[in-house]
DNA sequence: TGACCGATGAAT
DNA sequence: TTCATCGGTCAT
């Protein structure tokens, strides 16, 4: 029987986290069914040196408490009036730093994927990370919880060997300063499930 | 109370 | 490459 990370996992360093995500299943339990996929896509964000960071100078809104709980909770923001985002909060409550699961391989549950989603094609379900949000019916109802809980939470999988591990700039961050090009978008080599080419 | 805008997706 | 999209966020 497979087992959810424990807490000290998603405390290490934030790279460290987004890059160790991948190759393992993120599982969301709704209505009593698991629905999972395995993380294909990460970005990690650095938190108050990081301009593409929500709490980039420090800064502490309602909206990101989440952000400033110890590594192990969630972190779900709604963007472009639409769509939800789902991140995983790393460290400890005095580096609000976290790691946006991007993109997923269709694992458990494909069926109630599709109907949330409303398309069959499997490439299409969870390829980004609104998608894979609508996909898994991941929303507000999820901010802030601990992934030791069990409505959402993360077990391991496969161990992806670093040579299979692409390192690029992060997307939709052109706003970000010198942050816009540092390396913090990983993604695993030759998967079929990323969410751009 | 309301002006502003985005860690996207889908179509082209 | 373009653009629809609109609720939430946050400063007032």
């Amino acid at each position: 029987m497979p087992m959810s990370l424990p807490q000290s996992f998603y405390r290490q360093s934030t790279k460290k986290v987004a890059k160790e995500l991948l190759g393992k299943k993120l599982v969301r339990i709704y209505k009593g069914k698991r629905i999972s996929g395995i993380i294909t896509e990460t970005e990690a964000y650095l938190g108050i040196k990081d301009m593409a960071c929500h709490s980039f100078g420090g800064r502490m809104t309602e909206r990101l408490k989440p952000m400033y709980l110890d590594g192990g909770h969630s972190y779900v923001y709604f963007i472009y009036g639409m769509y939800f985002c789902f991140n995983v909060v790393t460290r400890t409550s005095k580096h609000p730093e976290a790691v946006l699961i991007r993109a997923l391989e269709p694992l458990e549950n494909i069926e109630l994927m599709k109907s949330f989603r409303g398309k069959d094609d499997l490439k299409q379900l969870t390829t980004g990370p609104g998608k894979l949000a609508q996909a898994l019916n991941i929303t507000k109802d999820l901010n802030g919880l601990s992934l030791a809980e069990n409505q959402i939470f993360i077990e391991d999988h496969s161990k992806i060997s670093p040579s299979k591990i692409v390192m690029k700039p992060r997307i939709g961050i052109d706003y970000a300063g010198e942050a816009k090009d540092w390396p913090l978008r990983y993604y695993i080599k030759d998967s079929q499930f990323i969410s751009k080419k």
